[in-house]
DNA sequence: CTGGTTGCTGATAGCGGTATCTTCCAATCA
DNA sequence: TGATTGGAAGATACCGCTATCAGCAACCAG
């Protein structure tokens, strides 16, 4: 094993190693290594040769300290193991590119408290302001938002109160428009299959407008299917199985994403079941991965990656309208019938 | 809009201001916050509570610098729009949970001089220990990582030389594997479809490992198919069409990753190829949305949480085997035939 | 020639914590 | 009872960098 340096033996550099390598101040070696235009070209080159020479990586930690500016920007999302919040922080990442602001990322697993325990941990680094997924947070984590005295944007979810600025959909809206969208097609019997997840507040609020827009169409729901953990495909599968065998009436599932959603459709075909005449069918998300089944599911798009990028100028201080807080950003939803939802006039 | 408190009136607050909150010092303070023993159970309380009612937040920044300690684990991959990262994150993730560090991730789209910059970027909030993905960076990268005096962990690759310690799989060997069951499967007109990624190292070296192994049992790659962006499951379909149009006399077809197989297995089947009996195939890395599939996939495990727990716990100090720095550990993927390899015996 | 400007560099004083040493005082013991 | 001990709290000196201001030469207009 070849050990890289003896890490005991060479004490880490700072400005004055770098200094003193090359008869200035410290301060001069500073100003040259922050870009700073009050330097003589002769003196900058020097400065840069010796810092590469030696290898100096700066201490942002003194850095931070001495100037009260930090550019790091919090962001904390639920959760990374479907596509969705990956695409979010895509967004983000690339907006802040070239902005000198760096993301740093923190997942909560859907859990409160866990939440809490990020934003303490991420706050305690003083970021120039932070990005969190949806509107409700536990008091304690309000709080410290509230107080720190930065930019903060919440993302994905418009349905409630913001602490600060927020940039998402309505996914109660976009409950309603598929429910809409599902009665015009013609279909009446209709089941719906989702998460087990207290905590998806967006998915709770999907189903609580899709629910509401049946209901003032004189519907209700016929049957509902709920699973928690596993692979998504394969759940969709199974509850789409489940689901039709308890209840064969039904002539339409709605699920609370596009992955059980595609699950369910391959079910659906490999089962000989005619899409969408006898059966419709309808996720959310927009993912990409629809692109590359049999037939195109229906489905929501969440607007993800544009939702991150304008979190992200928000924080960057280049929010399009030149409001300084309390932004609020409603994205719209596209609505995609793909070829699960058969078309009103057919 | 509700702007949470008026940010300038208000200077964050200091140790300073618990301690005269509470009449004892700043250390005082201090040392009840760090959860120090050394403190009377009333002055804890009474410190705590100020410290709540205030809502006070430390700040790392300043104690980073006093102490030279900084809880953070510096993670840097190359994507997030596939599975198989985010799922390395969730064994770090949960393999720091309780140690008292705390992951920050990095994102470098397969570009070295992106790497450069976010290792640079990172580095110099001087963490605790590094993971990054992969045994190819550039020479300054190298460099920062070798004089860094900090824990270093490569991850997902064991073919190449190691600065620190190494946690992954031999992604030749796999290839090898991968080759040896398809040529005992009886296949022999071998088609490969994969990424066009330059640096996508650990692909390239599976694909290098497997025409060896065909090589050697005096087979060659019949026909390659390469794609670069868009939706994996549909250019998995778009390239088996392509291959198969141009070469169809395949009778095997190696994808460089799962979803551009289950892409092309979800073709066949809708094509009506008898799979595995004309037509055989075989992806890479276990993904969950294998077991959603009609049939599944032969593939082959990446051990990708296991490689996330492993390198968190080299970090961590806490390494199974009680080495300090130049811990090599090469898991073995295991080798699932599924149901698109033909059985030998059969 | 003077006073003011400009351009570059250096000296000094913190930023908000923590390490370390010291002090204080009550409890313990010979 | 005086010496000793040990627990609890405070004083002090930085950690490595940057803000700020001071210094000083070169230059220019009046």
């Amino acid at each position: 094993m070849t050990r890289p340096i003896p890490p005991s033996t060479r004490r880490t550099l700072t400005l004055r190693d770098v200094s003193e390598a090359c008869g200035v101040s410290e301060m001069t070696v500073s100003r040259v290594l922050r870009n700073r235009t009050d330097v003589s070209p002769a003196t900058r080159e020097k400065v840069l040769a010796a810092a590469k020479a030696l290898g100096y990586v700066p201490n942002k930690i003194a850095g931070a300290l001495a100037s009260q500016r930090v550019n790091l920007v919090t962001v904390v999302v639920p959760s990374l193991s479907n596509m969705v919040f990956p695409e979010v922080l895509g967004g983000i990442s690339d907006a802040l590119d070239g902005t000198g602001l760096q993301p740093v990322f923190g997942v909560t697993n859907y859990r409160p408290e866990r939440e809490e325990n990020v934003l303490y941990e991420m706050l305690s680094w003083r970021p120039t302001g932070v990005i969190l997924a949806g509107l409700e947070h536990s008091d304690p984590s309000r709080a410290m938002l509230e107080s720190a005295g930065i930019p903060i944007v919440e993302i994905m979810d418009v349905d409630g109160e913001a602490i600060d600025s927020v940039v998402g959909i309505s996914h109660r809206r976009a409950g309603r428009a598929m429910a809409a969208a599902i009665i015009a097609a013609g279909y009446r019997r209709i089941g719906f299959l989702g998460t087990k997840m207290p905590d998806d507040h967006r998915a709770r609020k999907r189903l609580e407008g899709f629910t509401e827009a049946l209901h003032e169409a004189g519907l209700e729901l016929a049957d509902t299917e709920y699973y928690a953990g596993g692979s998504a495909l394969l759940k969709g599968r199974q509850m789409t199985e489940a689901i039709l065998k308890r209840t064969p009436e039904l002539d339409f599932l709605y699920y609370s994403n596009d992955m059980i959603g595609a699950g369910g459709l391959l079910w659906c075909l490999e089962n000989g079941i005619d899409v969408p005449g006898t059966l419709g069918l309808a996720g959310f998300n927009g993912l990409e991965i629809l692109d590359g089944m049999p037939i195109r599911l229906a489905t929501m798009d969440a607007c993800r990656r544009d939702i991150g990028e304008r979190a992200a100028r928000i924080v960057a201080g280049m929010g399009d309208d030149g409001v300084i807080g309390g932004a609020r950003i409603e994205l719209t939803p596209r609505l995609d019938l793909g070829d699960t939802i058969r078309t009103p006039d057919r």
